[in-house]
DNA sequence: CGTAGACCCTGCGCGC
DNA sequence: TGCGCGCAGGGTCTAC
């Protein structure tokens, strides 16, 4: 479900709706998603307030702070991954639990923010906040595509003594984060790249507008309130509209808005990549 | 070191 | 209506 875009749309959709707001419970009812839960350190976040909502990656941070004595240091962070299938969602506590909600925060508003993930790719997790850079999740990762300091001079000695298909290298975290599967395809087809084209292939000034097209792409993405395929939705269940915009994805068999050729899919890296073989070179 | 492939898991849509 | 198959927006680990 989830790229760049979708858990920005959802970090700022849950942002007015949780800030300050008091975590009375933390109700953990699986044993474990992509790794096992920690048990005792979530059970830390029991009587936290939360402090802010951020965004690395496609990681939600959310900080929390005691809700007495602020300022002890004892701030921890709250990191949610949302896998392919997580939705993290703010309902009625009264409400009963759905199929695959994992785990709960049970709020002072009498809500409760929850996740529901039934491939159980997600990743749920607790640490000092002041540890979180440190932490392996984190330390390697590329920068972020919308900062400034991602761009095409970036790609281009990235590139350096890499090898393979553009498409791949685009969506290594390691490189920058946050490019998916849907937005790789949808980038590159602006950018009219091939997805196979070999990273040492390709000049400059194409580099500079494939970052530029990440940019936008991404950004334009936000704006429509993210990709709903099957079930993405933000903290109050709303879909995005972005999925009108898709130019390949999705689109195997249908002409190219551009030039009129069929669009083909293939697997790359073993994901589905759509591309269209007229006019991506 | 970088790269390719397997794997984690459930649900959905399709063809038969 | 039911069954089996292929497919799915992510990341990590292993083998080469």
């Amino acid at each position: 479900m989830p790229e760049l875009p979708e858990v920005e749309v959802l970090r700022l959709s849950l942002l007015p709706r949780i800030l300050e707001q008091r975590i009375e419970r933390v109700e953990i009812r699986s044993p474990a998603l992509r790794e096992p839960f920690d048990r005792r350190a979530l059970q830390r976040l029991a009587g936290q307030e939360i402090a802010w909502l951020r965004r690395r990656s496609k990681y939600l941070l959310i900080d929390t702070r005691p809700a007495e004595e602020p300022g002890t240091g004892r701030e921890h962070t709250l990191v949610i991954h949302l896998g392919m299938s997580g939705r993290l969602t703010l309902v009625d506590s009264a409400k009963p639990p759905e199929k695959h909600e994992h785990i709960a925060f049970h709020l002072r508003s009498g809500q409760r923010l929850r996740l529901v993930d039934p491939r159980r790719f997600g990743l749920v997790f607790c640490r000092r906040t002041e540890d979180l850079e440190a932490d392996r999740k984190f330390l390697h990762l590329g920068p972020e595509p919308l900062e400034s300091e991602f761009g095409g001079h970036h790609l281009q000695e990235r590139a350096k003594n890499r090898r393979g298909p553009v498409k791949t290298f685009l969506m290594d975290a390691r490189v920058v984060v946050g490019v998916g599967n849907i937005y790789a395809c949808e980038s590159l087809w602006r950018t009219r790249l091939h997805p196979m084209r070999s990273v040492g292939r390709v000049s400059a000034a194409t580099w500079d507008r494939l970052a530029g097209n990440v940019k936008t792409v991404l950004s334009e993405a936000i704006g429509e309130g993210g990709t709903t395929l099957n079930d993405f939705a933000d903290g109050e269940g709303n879909a995005g509209y972005f999925q009108v915009s898709l130019n390949v994805y999705g689109r195997d068999g249908e002409p190219c808005l551009r030039c009129g050729r069929n669009i083909r899919r293939r697997v790359l890296g073993g994901r589905g990549t759509f591309y269209c073989p007229g006019c991506q070179h």
